[in-house]
DNA sequence: TCTAGGATGATC
DNA sequence: ATCATCCTAGAT
């Protein structure tokens, strides 16, 4: 049970919206690890600034503008990975980043998965996932319960300042009622009941 | 609760 | 030089 490249194959904006509530699944050496997608963001395209694809096609690139539903991991700031998907037809530079998921299987009940960084260091994805594709039963998403409009929320994307005006752009999309959404700077931590 | 600074290496 | 981050320390 895997999400089709069909899924994969549409705008990033769609894709990160119905990402949410999905499963991401990694297996390897024997274990087996998932998280329920509960933070994404989008970056829409080479006319993005905040896109990587925006640097045009180079080697680190290139998979952005590939066919969809491969994934799309760098190394930043020297030591965290950030896992994203490829969308949108071949020849459009976009994907979707996977900032938050929430512990189902495999992982520690506390385990910290909110983060792009984080949760790539809990689910043990590298650059050696680098432009695998999604269908490969070592690490793809499967469906999940659908997430109902109202609990979406929209914001700006996170960390991308540098951008400009399309860092203003609200392309981060996230449950509203998760607790393991990532907490951006100077955020203020939830109201208690 | 918040801010500032540093770690660390691929990329171009 | 830059960077789609995270953690810790120290101030408040």
């Amino acid at each position: 049970m895997r999400l089709p490249v069909s899924f994969y194959a549409r705008p990033a904006l769609t894709v990160a919206r119905e990402l949410l509530g999905t499963h991401l699944v990694v297996e390897e050496g024997g274990w087996r690890r998932v998280g329920r997608i509960v933070e994404t963001e989008a970056y829409v395209g080479e006319h993005d600034l905040a896109c990587h694809a925006s640097k045009g096609r180079t080697p680190r690139t290139e998979v952005l503008f590939g066919p969809p539903g491969r994934a799309y991991v760098y190394l930043i700031y020297g030591m965290y990975h950030c896992f994203n998907v490829v969308t949108d037809v071949e020849g459009v530079g976009s994907a979707v980043l996977v900032r938050a998921v929430e512990p189902v299987a495999g992982l520690p009940e506390d385990a910290r998965t909110d983060g792009p960084g984080r949760l790539c260091r809990a689910l043990g994805l590298t650059l050696a996932h680098n432009r695998w594709d999604l269908q490969d039963a070592a690490l793809h998403l499967a469906p999940g319960e659908p997430v109902p409009e109202a609990r979406v929320e929209r914001g700006p994307r996170i960390g991308v300042d540098y951008a400009g005006e399309w860092a203003r752009e609200p392309y981060r999309l996230w449950l509203r009622d998760s607790q393991h959404v990532s907490r951006p700077p100077s955020r203020r931590r939830r109201e208690r009941p």
